[in-house]
RNA sequence: GCCGGUGUGGCGAAAUGGAAGACGCACGGGACUUAAAAUCCCGGGACCGUAAAAAGUCGUGUCGGUUCGAAUCCGACCACCGGCACCA
């Protein structure tokens, strides 16, 4: 670190403007409705008044970071990358008029703190409000401009009330497949018997949703005696197989020597990542939320936001939409057929054998007795395998045959029916149709088993090898007697035969995702409790009901040992009085998973005290954007409602933003919010790497600790230097020099203000002067008798207009490295002023504002008490306007290019005309040899 | 393998069809200083030249194309980064 001498005294700017700030509460944000104080500088520049009847607030700017998990390990340099752009630009806005909402707050259940008192014992809310304090102390020293009223966090009693409360909205909701939305359950019409059929068995397929069947269904068709009450329990399981939320049976990693469950990432051949212990697969009953059914809908509305293009595709990829159709093959000498869902159904004359998934449910019901026993060993292997080794491509394709047969529907083929593990349980319908001369993995399947392998598509290049071609070409070898697709080149091909396999009622046109539900409960303490509890009906069937929302928040009891218990059931479990309700009914003891509180957290902090609802409905309307007397107009950024800007890092970009964006549906579609999406406009800062280029971690000992920076440099250097890197969205490598030159940028500001004299004084009662009185010396420190009231050179009103010019432009255009460059170059010229009129550089301490706000304030104070001039609130002064008329030259500096290279330079009138200019060009000595003849 | 992104001085970068390298770091030279630090001033793409200049040539990952003119647009390739990955 640097041993350079301090270049303007920060240590005692900093704190005493962020004190300013907090008694000022310069940066509240106001609500509709909100008595806002006569005397805030917000209500003098908008000249709103609490006792106006109906105070007229301004356009509205919501922008939003992602709130932090307050770790023990304190801020990294990442974190205030993205904050500080936000607070430029919070800043930026406010100036510009914009009723500004930036708040902050804590995603702060987790993991982390959990096992932490595993070990110590202590209480994971105490691990979080410390972990949270120190948070809370590194962001407040960085001078940002949030409204800390509105801080939260997601371990709030008073905030996880609402996340148990949305909770319930999607467990008492169905998904209308036909207005493509969310219902109230009331609204679920029972069908005339309540048997529905098991996907698998059922020629013609399912219906809409997931092909996973909830206990409820297998309760029925298990317990089906014709009496009235079973129709109660029949009405029940079909109604909580609906659910947005609702109850599956999902296999899990055990692991008996840690007594927990393990996710897949940390099960390794087998056993368990940790300790080497053995890790079985462990069916479990788990919540899951039926995110797939809005699929087409997350998939859609991509188009209407303005998120970076990865980002969406990424959303794309995961959403993964193909377009194919779902055919039935009949099984040889059985009453059962197989469904299977394929993207190429103009290779169907190709389908020369068939795979179920090992797990599918007709593997029992057709293998023959020969095989049996091959069939089930193989089955037991597969299931001792994690998910990464199944689906590893590289490894070599293992099955089996199953001894059945079955029939293609195109040609009459009798084919093998093989089980695989290639084949997943999870996609489709669990089994495919192999067609081994066009897709490399059935072709190499087929090669290993001898299985025949017959072309159906030429390649559009003759000389291509068939065998394994897998793109579009021209049909082949595929007629039967009523249907011919030689010569279709593969799309219309592939129209054609669905809409024979349609007619012939042996198939039909299908969308499939590869999206799944949402596996939504986690075996561990520190989490929402469901506010779900267990009954039995007189029949003896366990079902679940939800407490009434008079009794949230449903609170977690407390523990004195945090560990998973030895029978798989989560921890709660082991608070029996707590389990155990009055009229016997049982609690859920399993938790909601982290994401649970990120996933509306920018809704609470539009009303994040109301007691009677998870937000307000005028707030809601405000902030959100939607059209409104109060809102008439959205924002100049986001023509679409929601957040304005939400930037943050791009490891949340299939977790947290497509759960956020489905559980804002729902609510949407309930009526609770009144805009599609949440957020309209979504940045990734990019991730700020060591010195070394490598990433940052203790290991590689490259981590930079923000404190260390902030006491060297100070805040203002600090954020200056996160955003002069580079671009907010790239990856960019961490220099202390470059701190050390933004750091020098900001000592010659000072140095363009300040009275050297006056500092050498401040600086010599500084040493001797008592701690607390340090900060009244600044007043010592007086303004250069170089500033004066006069007027400014042409010369100096285009350096500063240029400047506003190319500031604006960049915090629009959120290019805040080329904006910083531009304030450099101002200074850089303002330094070789002798007298500086006040009235350029005044502007130019509200175009540093955003950037470097401490300094920007103490400088703003220093020129108004030197010029007696009363001090308005730098926050709030409204920005600066270019007159692009001042930025207009007399004479312009042509560049002259013969064939594009530079020959000469010329200097015109601002005024000359096309043919002045071309003279003027022609007769360069520069030129002439160059255009001698031509 | 598939999808997306990025390649420009010693380094971070700027310029998005019109003067390549703004701004900053590092480096070199000078002023100030007993000296250093800090500060201020000057200089830095390569080659070829020259006492020093000037002039000239080349130069934005590689190769090709469009254009009076390309870092920028188009095509092919290479490298790196990120995501997904037996999804039928």
């Amino acid at each position: 670190m640097s041993s350079s001498r301090r270049q303007y005294p920060f240590h005692l700017i900093e704190p005493k403007w962020q004190k300013f700030w907090e008694e000022q509460q310069t940066f509240r944000a106001w609500n509709p409705g909100d008595p806002i104080p006569a005397e805030h500088p917000f209500a003098q520049r908008h000249g709103l008044s609490a006792k106006a009847a109906e105070p007229q607030l301004p356009p509205k700017f919501y922008i939003l970071d992602m709130f932090p998990y307050p770790s023990g390990a304190g801020l990294h340099v990442g974190h205030p990358e993205g904050y500080t752009a936000t607070d430029i630009l919070a800043r930026y806005r406010r100036a510009l008029g914009y009723n500004v909402l930036h708040p902050m707050g804590w995603d702060a259940f987790g993991l982390p703190a959990e096992q932490y008192a595993v070990k110590t014992g202590q209480h994971p809310r105490k691990t979080t409000e410390e972990n949270i304090a120190t948070f809370k102390r590194q962001i407040q020293s960085l001078g940002f401009s949030y409204d800390w009223t509105r801080e939260l966090a997601t371990t709030d009693p008073d905030y996880f009330k609402w996340t148990q409360w949305i909770f319930l909205r999607l467990y008492n909701s169905w998904f209308n497949p036909e207005t493509n939305k969310a219902e109230p359950i009331e609204t679920l019409r029972y069908p005339p018997e309540f048997r529905p059929p098991h996907p698998a068995l059922s020629p013609g397929g399912g219906e809409a949703g997931p092909a996973v069947a909830g206990p409820g269904e297998g309760d029925t068709a298990s317990n089906s005696q014709p009496i009235d009450r079973d129709l109660e329990a029949k009405r029940r399981a079909y109604r909580d197989s609906k659910r947005l939320a609702y109850v599956s049976e999902q296999p899990v990693w055990w692991c008996e020597a840690l007594g927990t469950v393990l996710a897949n990432e940390e099960v390794i051949d087998g056993k368990s990542e940790v300790g080497d212990h053995p890790v079985v697969r462990k069916p479990m009953r788990q919540w899951m939320l039926r995110i797939t059914a809005y699929a087409e809908r997350l998939l859609n509305d991509l188009d209407t936001i303005e998120w970076s293009h990865s980002l969406k595709e990424m959303q794309r990829n995961w959403i993964g939409r193909s377009e194919g159709a779902e055919v039935q093959f009949q099984i040889l000498n059985s009453q059962f057929s197989i469904a299977v869902f394929t993207t190429r159904p103009d290779t169907l004359f190709g389908a020369t054998y068939m795979v179920l998934a090992p797990e599918h449910d007709l593997v029992e019901l057709i293998v023959t007795a020969e095989q049996r026993a091959a069939v089930n060993s193989y089955k037991t292997e597969v299931a001792k395998k994690s998910d990464r080794e199944r689906t590893d491509a590289a490894k070599e394709k293992t099955g089996v045959f199953t001894g059945a047969y079955a029939i293609n529907p195109v040609n009459g083929e009798k084919i093998q029916i093989w089980i695989a593990d290639y084949v997943l349980a999870s996609y489709g319908t669990g089994a495919i149709m192999a067609v081994p001369g066009h897709d490399t993995r059935d072709l190499e399947f087929a090669q290993k088993f001898n299985l025949p392998i017959i072309q159906v598509v030429q390649p559009p290049d003759p000389t291509t090898d068939w065998r394994g071609f897998v793109d579009e070409g021209i049909a082949v070898n595929s007629v039967n007697e009523e249907i011919s697709l030689d010569g279709l080149p593969t799309r219309e091909a592939k129209r054609k035969i669905i809409d024979w396999l349609e007619s012939k009622r042996l198939g039909k046109r299908t969308i499939n995702y590869k999206l799944r539900d949402w596996l939504f409960s986690r075996q561990r303490y520190w989490g929402e409790p469901f506010p779900i509890v267990w009954k039995r009906d007189a029949s003896g069937n366990l079902y679940h009901e939800a407490l009434p929302e008079s009794v949230l928040p449903v609170l977690p009891p407390s523990l004195t040992d945090y560990k998973p218990t030895s029978t798989g059931e989560p921890p709660l479990a082991r608070a029996k009085d707590w389990v155990s309700l009055p009229d016997g009914s049982t609690r859920e003891t399993n938790t909601m998973p982290q994401w649970a509180g990120s996933c509306w957290y920018y809704l609470r902090y539009l009303d994040v005290k109301n007691k009677d609802a998870f937000t307000g409905k005028e707030a809601e309307h405000y902030w959100m954007g939607a059209p409104s007397a109060l809102n008439p107009q959205p924002s100049t950024l986001s023509p679409t409602p929601g957040v304005d800007l939400y930037v943050g890092g791009t490891e949340h970009a299939v977790l947290h933003l497509l759960y956020a964006r489905f559980w804002h549906k729902v609510l949407y579609d309930l009526g609770d919010v009144s805009t599609p999406e949440p957020f309209f406009k979504l940045v990734n800062q990019g991730l700020i790497l060591g010195e070394d280029g490598q990433k940052m971690s203790k290991s590689r000992g490259n981590v930079i600790n923000p404190d260390d920076i902030l006491k060297e440099y100070g805040s203002d250097a600090f954020r200056l230097y996160e955003m002069f890197m580079g671009p907010l969205q790239d990856a960019k490598p961490w220099s202390t020099k470059g701190v050390e030159g933004v750091y020098r940028f900001l000592g010659r500001v000072w140095r363009l203000f300040v009275d050297d004299k006056s500092e050498t004084e401040f600086e010599q009662a500084e040493t001797t002067a008592k701690t607390q009185r340090r900060e009244e010396l600044l007043e010592l420190i007086e303004l250069t008798p170089s500033i004066k009231e006069t007027e400014p050179t042409k010369e100096q009103l285009k350096v500063l207009h240029a400047c506003i010019k190319k500031v604006t432009e960049d915090l629009d255009g959120l290019r805040f490295n080329t904006a910083i460059s531009a304030l450099m170059v101002f200074v850089n010229e303002a330094m070789t002023w002798e007298v500086k009129p006040l009235s350029v550089l005044k502007p130019f301490l509200q175009l540093l504002a955003p950037f470097a706000p401490h300094i920007a304030e103490e400088l703003w104070d220093k020129v108004h008490s030197a010029f007696r001039a009363s001090r308005s609130a730098l926050a709030y002064a409204p920005w600066p306007k270019h007159d692009p008329a001042l930025l207009v030259e007399d004479t312009l500096e042509i560049p002259v290019q013969v064939n594009g290279k530079l020959r000469d330079v010329i200097t015109v009138a601002a005024t000359a005309s096309q043919s002045e200019l071309e003279a003027a060009a022609m007769a360069s000595e520069k030129v002439k040899p160059f255009i001698d003849g031509k």
